[in-house]
DNA sequence: AAGTGGTCTAGACCACGGG
DNA sequence: CCGTGGTCTAGACCACTTT
């Protein structure tokens, strides 16, 4: 009742209580869930729902509702570097390799749907995980957007100064290709020049749909894969 | 009425007078489609749901439900070479260069779920795109399910194939990762050695999340890339 | 203040799966 | 057959955005 919804809450309880439980263990029928929790139906789905769409429960009608077997991973959620590096138990840094304000150029301009003269942030950082190079991110913002960032440590996270300043992707487009590292990218990731890499590009959207971000990733393919899961048909 | 239900036909049915609409357009009130199409509000909500989930559209709490500004793709979901494809406008065709029965193997067995002793069918295939090398794809089967596969033509859609067994994937666990091409597979895919590709592992699942099918897709880099949506949270 | 989507209820019937 | 999840209804109140 604290935080939020009562269908966060009760997701938030199934989730600890699913936690210790083997793979196609069956959960009690939401009729049992909804008397026990004195919520109705509807909310106990609405929960149940969102562990499905989380992965942790799969559901098969006329049977039951079961805890998945989830060997490899969770359902691919919008993550920062920093976020990702503390999933995967590593420690995150990085250095600031580039810091300053240009005009947006038609490509950037484009995508985060600016004018080809409106100012931007540009902020190319080397992300390490455990003092290892990991990571060449560049990244653009609009900089109305962010008064001041410049003037900030930028060797932490930049979603969670983002956050500070009221700015949330809460949805992002990616492209994923492989490529192979040109000389300066490779000496600033301690590869040999032509090693593989994978390389991320994602525009990063606020709940309005408005563009507040564009990153491009190139991680060292040796230390890098990228987990998700997919289905056939999104969930409704 | 037809086919489905009802929010899956009212889905449908905004899904083509959005199409038209430029981005950021507002949809009517839930409570107006409500009442223009005689369904309750909660079916209502039920197919915008739909719609969110496949990018179509984004909602506004206290403002409405608007048409998505999609530049880049609709969400990922799990789809076969040939239906991806397709979506791609080319022609998908394959060559098969390995075709067999073998044991599982303790790789292969223990994310089929299988002992290493049970027979897998083991299928490599090249595919192409309007008759260019784009792909090779090894796939591994549990051989229980698939009786007579190896009698088939396997250069059509292989996912097609194992819907008339009755064997649908609606999930499954992916692993991305950049790598450089071996001799053999540089030769297949007519890429010189060591040129980049993608290389995709998936584990695909069924609707009572047991494998049913595993397989390694090696792209061309310079040929293929992977586009799809994220979320913050996933959907509720 | 008015209107929007978000949450929640209590009830009903349907489609499917298992004994 | 019975019990399961899936669909659907009619109504209510809340949180939020806009005017």
């Amino acid at each position: 009742m604290f935080p939020g919804s009562k269908h966060e809450w009760l997701g938030a309880e199934l989730r600890k209580q699913i936690e210790p439980l083997d793979a196609h263990t069956p959960l009690s029928t939401e009729r049992e869930l909804a008397v026990r929790y004195q919520v109705s139906r509807a909310t106990v789905r609405t929960a149940l729902r969102g562990l499905e769409a989380a992965g942790i429960v799969y559901r098969v009608q006329g049977a039951g509702t079961f805890v998945s077997d989830s060997t490899v991973s969770k359902t691919l959620t919008l993550t920062s570097f920093s976020e990702d590096m503390r999933r995967r138990a590593s420690r995150p840094d990085s250095r600031v390799v580039v810091a300053g304000e240009v005009p947006a150029g038609s490509v950037i301009g484009g995508e985060l749907r600016l004018s080809v003269d409106d100012p931007v942030v540009r902020l190319v950082r080397l992300r390490l995980a455990d003092d290892e190079p990991m990571c060449l991110e560049t990244s653009y913002l609009p900089a109305v957007l962010v008064p001041g960032l410049l003037g900030e440590d930028l060797s932490s996270s930049l979603y969670e100064k983002l956050d500070t300043l009221g700015i949330r992707p809460v949805r992002a487009e990616q492209v994923v290709t492989a490529v192979t590292t040109e000389d300066t990218e490779a000496g600033l990731l301690v590869v040999p020049p032509g090693a593989p890499a994978l390389r991320v590009q994602r525009i990063g959207l606020d709940h309005r749909d408005q563009p507040v971000e564009r990153t491009t990733s190139l991680y060292r393919a040796d230390r890098y894969d990228l987990k998700f899961g997919v289905r056939r048909e999104p969930l409704i």
